[in-house]
DNA sequence: TCTGGGGTCCTAGGACCC
DNA sequence: TCTGGGGTCCTAGGACCC
């Protein structure tokens, strides 16, 4: 039997969040920020009108802001992500089989459905916005590629403006790949789409009809892959329950250039904290702590850029463990004379906290510091992060900015909303 | 003045071994 | 002057995604 899948995409997701907590963004330009409030991460409809484009840097825009007065905030993880949560439970209920694709994105497995589709997906989407208030397209095709396509197609209303749209029909799926340019399709980034434009491939359509040995020897199995799902073949298996992590990533631009050592060690020691927590939160230990640096790509100056691993062994999720590795690190490749722009940690080699082989002169050592940890964890859960922090991370002159974020409506207690009747 | 962060997958090439 | 072949493992870098 053919699959069918659905994919249910959240529109303009973070900007739609902050829509839900506050109404007097409706109908307005609004934007999202990155962090360090540096570039548009989310757009409204009124916003996209504007020209501002994804990943454009707010200082490229000050003067559209101000005249058409956007509303512009910085990002909320803690609230999109328990938005997100809450839209994938109310998913849950319309398939017996989901993978979780994105924070704003989800397969639904719709296979052997009878009855309408599009009616199907449409009740989906009345029934997301009731209960979470998050606005949703949804595109439905037997493979996920053309799910993906699909959506694409709902969003730009190629087809209809019903934010829905049905490809399971091949006349109708052939109509619309022919008008999808080839730089949408998933999985072809910048670099593929010239390479293919070069072989006059120019539309999902012409890619569809390509030899996939062709495909191959350009853009590797994943272009062969691309030829068969597009024709309709799936190739790639919803993905239910996602492998374990391979890495763990505490990366920030500075606020402010870093040039002297301390600031550096600070900063460092400060992700090197918060990997930890991740780690930990997930029962993992990691056997290896990458470290980088680097001045800004944007601007003139001397640049330098350097990277390190450091190796832990045994394998551990011990702050202060990962702080010395992390700061040795960070040491070795650190230069005087350098405008640092950003830094990270990332934690590679990672293994679940029960394999780890413990020195058996050292047990004794583990034990105490796994109850320390716990006990850092339980504090920090209940009072709130950072509030009990390791010295080696005091000091904030490198911190981000973070001007324009809104309040943690759904997961801070003092920040809920009041409703006054 | 001001330009995000966190992931995955694939491949080529080097180290190492027999 | 002449200096194997094949396998595995690891890592760096490229490309892509949201």
């Amino acid at each position: 039997m053919a699959n069918t899948f659905a994919l249910v995409d959240c529109n303009n997701f973070y900007v739609s969040c902050e829509r839900v907590f506050n109404p007097q963004l409706e109908g307005v330009p609004v934007g999202v920020l990155s962090n360090n409030d540096g570039c548009f991460v989310a757009r409204s409809a009124e916003l996209k009108a504007l020209g501002v484009t994804m990943g454009q840097p707010l200082f490229e825009v000050r003067d559209l802001v101000r005249r058409h007065n956007v509303r512009v905030l910085s990002s909320n993880y803690a609230l999109y992500g328990d938005l997100s949560a809450r839209v994938t439970d109310c998913l849950r209920g319309f398939a017996p089989a989901l993978e979780v694709y994105s924070i704003d994105e989800s397969f639904l497995d719709l296979t052997g459905m009878t009855g309408s589709l599009p009616a199907y997906a449409a009740d989906i989407r009345r029934t997301v916005r009731r209960w979470t208030g998050i606005p949703t397209c949804v595109g439905i095709a037997p493979s996920k590629t053309l799910a993906k396509l699909a959506n694409f197609a709902a969003k730009k209303a190629l087809r209809d403006d019903s934010g829905v749209c049905d490809l399971t029909n091949p006349d109708v799926r052939d109509a619309i790949l022919a008008r999808v340019p080839i730089a949408e399709v998933w999985g072809i980034g910048r670099r593929s789409a010239e390479k293919l434009e070069r072989l006059s491939v120019h539309t999902a359509a012409d890619l569809r009809d390509l030899d996939p040995r062709l495909a191959r020897q350009v853009l590797t199995v994943t272009g062969e892959r691309l030829v068969y799902e597009l024709r309709g073949i799936a190739c790639m298996p919803l993905d239910l329950a996602p492998s374990p992590r391979r890495t763990i990533a505490v990366t920030r631009s500075f606020g402010q250039p870093v040039t002297v050592w301390d600031e550096m060690r600070e900063a460092v020691a400060t992700y090197a904290t918060r990997a930890a927590e991740k780690l930990r939160a997930e029962k993992l230990a990691t056997e290896a702590v990458q470290v980088f640096c680097h001045t800004s790509p944007f601007r003139p100056g001397p640049s330098y850029s350097n990277a390190v691993t450091v190796e832990v062994q045994p394998a551990s999720s011990d702050t202060f463990q990962l702080i010395a590795a992390a700061t040795a690190g960070a040491r070795r490749i650190w230069r005087d004379g350098y405008d640092m722009s950003k830094a990270g940690v990332i934690l590679t080699g990672l293994i679940p906290e029960g394999k780890v082989q413990p020195d058996l002169l050292q047990v004794a050592d583990r034990q105490r510091g796994a109850k320390l940890m716990a006990a850092l964890d339980a504090i920090n859960t209940r009072m709130g992060r950072n509030t009990l922090v390791p010295a080696a991370t005091i000091g904030r002159s490198w911190q981000m900015r973070q001007e324009q974020r809104s309040p943690s409506y759904t997961t801070k207690l003092g920040e809920v909303p009041v409703a006054q009747a």
